[in-house]
DNA sequence: TTGATGTTTGACCATATGGTCAGTCTCAGG
DNA sequence: CCTGAGACTGACCATATGGTCAAACATCAA
C-alpha cells in the first residue's frame, strides 16, 4: 500500500494524474460538481472508477485540485497590469487577454462560474483573501491613473468587475452566444473588436471636460 | 384519484403549487438541477416529499415550470426597448431594467445561468426561437439608430449580450463581487450609476467624427 | 528468473435519491 | 351528522453513486 500522491511520482502517476484532471475538467466543467459522477469522469479518462480513486483520494479531491490550480491561471493576466505602462494600453491589454482566456480555456471559466454560482463554498477563502487583495492593489492603481486624468475616472472595482463579466460571458455563455448570433460567427473575434471600442470610449478622458458625467 | 394540475384547482391547489414552485428555486437557483434534491425542496417548501409528488409529476416537471415561466419575464425588459423612443434613453433604460431585475430576481437569474452553463440542455429552443428573435428584431432597430448616427455605431447583437453580460453579473456572481467590494457597499447601486456612464460614452456620437475607432 | 513494488480491477457495500402505493386523514356539501 | 372527493403520509422500492478491498497483474532491478 503506497500513497501515490508523494514526491516519488514516476512517469505512470503523473500521465494518470493528468489525464484523469484533464476528464474531470470536461465533466466538471459541463455538469458542475453534483451533476458530475466518477464514472464519468472514469470513462473519460479511459481509467476504471477504483483506478482513478487509487490516484485520488475521492471525487471532491479531484476538484479541490482542479480549483486549486485555477485561482493562479486566472489572475495571472490582472497580475500582469503593469502601473509603469500606459494606462490605457494597460487595461486593453488586460481586456485582450482575458477575451483570449475566455476562448482559450473556456471549461476553465465554467468550472469557476459553477464554483460561484454555488456560493463559492470550495473558494470563499482564496475570494476573500488572494483575489480581493489583488483587486484592491490594481484598483488603487487604475485608480491613481484615473485622478491624475490619464484615463476617464470611473470606479475601479466596477470597471474590474465589467471587464470579467464581458469577457467570461463569451465562454459561461458560449451556447446562447453562438444560438443568438447564428452560424457563420467568431464570437471571440468580434468581442475583442467590440470590448476594444467599448473600453477606449469608456475610459479615453474626454478632451476640454474632465468628468461631467 | 385526481389529476391536481388540471383546471380545476382549488385555492389550496394553487397556494401549493405556488409554495413548492418558491422552495423549488431557492434550492435549484443555488444547487442547480442535480445538484437539488426534492427533500430539500419539499423541506424547504414545508411539504413531505410525496405531497410534492402529489402536485407535480416529477422533479424535472417542477424545473421545467420554472425555466418556461422564467423566459417571458427575462425578455420582458428587451420586449420594452421602444424603436419610436429616444435611442440613448431606450437603451439606458434597458439597462436599468436588467439591474433591477438582478437585484430583485437574483435566484431567477442563477436559475437561468445554471442552465445555459450546462449547455441548456432544456432551454435550447427557447433560445433559438424566441429569444433570437426577439434579439435580432431589437439588434436592428439599434443597428438603424447607429446608422442613422443617433448613436455611435456597435455591433447591436455584441451591445445586448454586453448588457446582459454586465447585469447579470451582479446577481450571479454576488457572492464575488461582495466578497471584493467588502463590506459597507451596495453593489447594485453602484453598478447602476457605473454601467449608466459606460453605455453613455459607448453610445454618445462623438461631436466632429463619425466613427474613426 | 524472481521477488518486490507499483498498478489495475471485479465484486461488493452503504447511502442517497427519485419515485410509488396503499391507506389514512380532512373537510366541505348534503 | 355523514360521506366522499381531495389532501396527505409512512413505508417501501429500484437505481445511482461514492467509495472499499482483496486479489490479480505489470514492471523492473538484482
Amino acid at each position: 500500500m503506497s500513497e501515490p500522491n508523494t514526491r516519488t511520482s514516476s512517469r505512470i502517476q503523473r500521465q494518470n494524474r493528468e489525464v484523469i484532471l484533464e476528464a474531470a475538467l470536461d465533466v466538471f466543467s459541463a455538469q458542475g460538481f453534483r451533476g458530475a459522477t466518477l464514472d464519468q469522469i472514469a470513462s473519460a479518462a479511459g481509467l476504471s472508477k477504483p483506478n482513478v480513486l487509487y490516484y485520488f483520494a475521492s471525487k471532491e479531491a479531484i476538484h479541490l485540485e482542479l480549483l486549486s490550480g485555477l485561482m493562479d491561471s486566472w489572475l495571472a493576466p490582472l497580475r500582469a497590469l503593469d502601473p509603469a505602462g500606459e494606462p490605457l494600453d494597460e487595461i486593453l491589454d488586460y481586456v485582450r487577454r482575458k477575451i483570449e482566456m475566455s476562448r482559450d480555456y473556456p471549461r476553465e471559466s465554467r468550472l469557476f462560474a459553477n464554483e460561484i454560482l454555488q456560493g463559492a463554498p470550495r473558494m470563499a477563502e482564496a475570494i476573500e483573501g488572494e483575489l480581493k487583495s489583488l483587486v484592491d492593489e490594481k484598483a488603487a492603481v487604475i485608480g491613481g491613473w484615473g485622478a491624475e486624468g490619464r484615463i476617464s475616472a470611473v470606479d475601479p472595482h466596477h470597471l474590474i468587475f465589467s471587464i470579467w463579466a464581458l469577457t467570461q460571458h463569451y465562454a459561461d455563455f458560449d451556447v446562447q452566444v453562438r444560438a443568438v448570433l447564428g452560424p457563420g460567427h467568431d464570437p471571440f473575434a468580434e468581442a475583442g473588436r467590440f470590448l476594444e471600442v467599448l473600453f477606449t470610449r469608456l475610459l479615453t478622458p474626454a478632451v476640454g471636460q474632465t468628468s461631467d458625467i
